[in-house]
DNA sequence: GGCTCGACGCTACG
DNA sequence: CGTAGCGTCG
């Protein structure tokens, strides 16, 4: 198993989550994966061909820089030197010479050695030029010989290759290109390369390579399969870089269930070790990791092969190991980061289901909408201007119309660079009732961006009625997921309101009648699940604040939490804070409440809490100088980790992730401010992450452990979970989720005990626009 | 004149 | 606070 594999360079006072203790997180029980395809839902796997996103930068390549790259396996020795948008697949080519050579071996198999079986064993000091061996060219006996190696094995080191002759490991490529040029693309991955070191002689590797391009079914036989999934499944340990798109490479081209197949893979990432060092500067290719993080040695230029990349890999990935042991980030990686890797490729592979036809008529309403504002703001200014400019804008409100001199008490706020008046959304409320063109722009604003981004940036990325999002471990300081191409986390959550007045102009909800005929848009009603299954979303109560109250430690806030009671969360806090009864409690104040704790949290001053309360800057002083004063724990707990970070430079998490802020000791005022937020932030937004990472660990574990449960992880928004579930096991995943999820703060109990309990609530419903509550 | 790029402003989500 | 992504502008 990989934990006592790697034990013995753990240091003792190590703390194993309850987590990884567990066997079922760790590889070495082949029967747990579904190889079934009959499991497999074809009608989506068939929509799965490319992989967007992540391939969009490997497009081209260099031919120059591959002129001492040598031919591995049935990879690049004839690849195209020009770029092609869209990938022919390249099946398989025999492995010229070599094949014949190790076909001809005598056939007494026992008595051979590895190099007179496979022709490839290789020590990788020197520039030698060596092949690998294509596992699709061995015979039965080769084979069983191949298994009896990884299962002797003490290290495997793996990459993917691509068809335009590049690999995972690659020199940086061409510039990225914009997101929009990634669309609809073909994957080109085009082979997994596995460099297996032998325990007996350590500096010795065999290289074997499992095509993946044009692995069609009747290529794709069953030992061949089995023998990469025996890899995948082992004990030993694995090393690659990005990990999370060899997983992808492999669900999608060996047909596996990208929930259940894939789900005990555990893959050493020294991306992901370098992120867990540094989070404000991850690595994006491998070789600029070597430049940012590995000194000395690996610095020299090495032959440009892919052999030697392999070697520096297992080499880098020692290195690393022992960086996160002395930072105290083993753990972290070894049992949260780790396990995530394929739950996030088994994700994209999934994707969801979305209506197109519904993103395009919605796309048509807004655009009539948006000609009509249009139309009104030209008669309102007395002239057509382009509204989404702000410079013109700027010149029509402050101007041509001066409205900013009209409203002498009020300080309206000026653009961050430049220093310009600014028309954001807070200073054109300010001038609502000054004018009619505000509410006209901010009207037009809404209905632009929800149709550019939310419909057709959504529907540009519908591939066979399904989005597949890319989901990224890396790009948070924070540790939280991120996903892009497209981002599925910030769709709408609220639903536009379109009413029609008497004299057909369209106005925005705040000032239409109720008695206008509306239209109801929801941003998230064109996702929608399969029939015969429902969503199903399980989303953390107030996370972020109920960690708050764990780490200040406030008597009044643990209180609040701790004293249970169904009411909410906000509506008891303005309680404690004003000294009302509940039922006095408005929905105002709650509202008010609720933001002032959230600035509280980010840390934001009073200005700008002034301006999202819509309010003086002396009342938001106020305002928060009262809540701190109610629960002192909160202040002192913010001191304590801007001290914390001065001593050490950096701040940590309950689950000791960590992010350096040198800025804490800033001479600039400004400048050591927002350290000091950041500061306060990471600690309360990273615990968040990392307790909702554990227990999406965990519902995914004992959800593949229920293999009678139909249920697919589909969306992380941070602190919610969103699932498919087969409608006749809805009540079961009810039960699961709620016992589970609510379990997670136990888990990591041996590193941190909660003080306040995470409830979660439930919903579900066949769309994603507007799921019902459940009680 | 069209094209690409980075900087900037704004606003969804948490 | 911190993500992604759309739009304008020079």
């Amino acid at each position: 198993m990989v934990h006592t594999n790697t034990a013995s360079e753990c240091p003792k006072e190590m703390i194993a989550l309850k987590m990884a203790q567990t066997e079922k997180l760790l590889p070495g029980n082949q029967n747990s994966v579904s190889m079934d395809s009959s499991s497999v839902d074809m009608k989506q796997l068939s929509t799965h061909a490319g992989s967007k996103g992540r391939t969009q930068h490997r497009q081209t390549s260099k031919p120059s820089k591959r002129e001492n790259i040598c031919s591995i396996g049935s990879s690049s020795s004839d690849a195209p030197t020009a770029v092609k948008k869209r990938v022919v697949p390249t099946f398989h080519r025999k492995a010229s010479g070599l094949k014949e050579k190790t076909k001809n071996k005598p056939e007494k198999l026992s008595q051979m050695s590895i190099e007179q079986v496979m022709g490839t064993t290789h020590r990788v000091s020197g520039a030698l030029v060596q092949a690998a061996k294509t596992v699709t060219s061995m015979s039965p006996s080769e084979l069983a010989k191949l298994q009896e190696i990884i299962s002797e094995s003490s290290e495997m080191l793996m990459m993917l290759t691509y068809t335009d002759g590049s690999t995972q490991l690659r020199e940086p490529n061409e510039p990225r290109k914009r997101a929009s040029a990634s669309l609809h693309e073909e994957g080109v991955a085009n082979s997994v390369l596995v460099a297996i070191q032998r325990k007996a002689a350590k500096k010795e590797y065999m290289f074997v390579s499992f095509p993946l391009a044009g692995l069609g079914k009747e290529n794709a036989s069953e030992a061949t399969r089995n023998v990469l999934l025996e890899i995948l499944q082992s004990s030993t340990r694995k090393v690659c870089f990005d990990a999370q798109e060899l997983m992808h490479a492999i669900i999608i081209n060996y047909s596996l269930d990208p929930q259940s197949g894939c789900n005990k893979w555990v893959i050493m990432d020294p991306k992901i070790a370098c992120w867990l060092l540094d989070p404000d500067n991850p690595p994006v290719t491998f070789s600029g990791m070597l430049k940012t993080f590995v000194t000395g040695k690996y610095n020299d230029q090495a032959p440009n092969n892919h052999l030697t990349h392999l070697e520096l890999l297992g080499l880098v990935m020692g290195d690393l190991t022992n960086k996160l042991q002395r930072k105290n980030l083993w753990e972290l990686f070894i049992n949260l980061e780790v396990p995530l890797i394929p739950i996030l490729a088994g994700m994209e592979v999934q994707g969801i289901q979305v209506n197109q036809k519904m993103l395009i008529s919605y796309s048509n309403i807004l655009k009539d909408e948006i000609k009509d504002v249009e139309k009104q703001c030209y008669k309102e200014a007395g002239h057509p201007f382009q509204i989404t400019s702000h410079i013109q804008l700027r010149q029509v409100l402050f101007v041509e119309l001066k409205l900013d001199e009209q409203c002498p008490g009020q300080k309206l706020a000026r653009t961050n660079v430049q220093n310009l008046k600014s028309t954001s959304e807070t200073v054109l409320h300010k001038l609502i009732d000054l004018h009619p063109l505000p509410e006209l722009v901010l009207t037009h604003r809404q209905l632009v961006k929800l149709k550019s981004t939310y419909l057709d940036g959504l529907s540009d990325y519908v591939s066979g009625g399904y989005i597949h999002t890319s989901w990224d471990q890396t790009s948070a300081a924070s540790g939280r997921l991120q996903s892009s191409n497209p981002n599925i986390q910030n769709i709408p959550k609220q639903p536009l309101q379109l009413h029609k007045d008497a004299n057909g102009s369209v106005v925005n909800e705040t000032t239409a009648s109720s008695t206008t005929p509306a239209t109801t848009l929801w941003m998230r009603e064109p996702f929608y699940s399969h029939d015969g299954w429902s969503f199903f979303a399980a989303d953390f109560q107030s996370i972020e604040l109920r960690i708050l109250a764990h780490l200040s430690q406030d008597a009044v806030l643990l209180k609040v939490f701790n004293d249970a009671g169904s009411t909410d969360i906000f509506v008891q806090l303005t309680c404690e804070w004003l000294g009302l009864n509940l039922d006095d409690v408005k929905t105002a104040d709650r509202e008010r409440t609720k933001r002032i704790v959230y600035s509280v949290i980010y840390g934001v001053g009073a200005e700008r809490l002034a301006e999202t309360l819509n309010d003086t800057k002396e009342n938001a002083k106020a305002f928060t100088k009262s809540f701190l004063v109610k629960f002192k724990g909160v202040n002192t707990f913010a001191q304590r980790c801007i001290s914390e970070c001065q001593r050490h430079g950096h701040v940590k998490t309950i689950f000791h992730r960590h992010r350096l802020i040198s800025n804490i000791s800033s001479q600039n005022f400004h400048v050591r401010s927002h350290a000091e937020r950041q500061a306060v932030n990471f600690v309360i937004q990273g615990s968040a992450a990392d307790i909702c990472k554990l227990a999406m660990i965990h519902i995914m574990k004992v959800l593949s452990e229920k293999n009678t449960v139909r249920a697919r992880l589909l969306v992380q928004i941070h602190d919610e979970l969103l699932f498919e579930v087969h409608d006749e096991d809805i009540n079961e995943v009810k039960g699961i989720l709620k016992t589970v999820m609510e379990s997670t703060p136990t888990l990591g109990e041996s590193i941190c005990q909660l003080k306040v309990p995470l409830p979660v609530s439930l919903s579900y419903g066949k769309t994603w626009g507007h799921l019902k509550q459940m009680v």
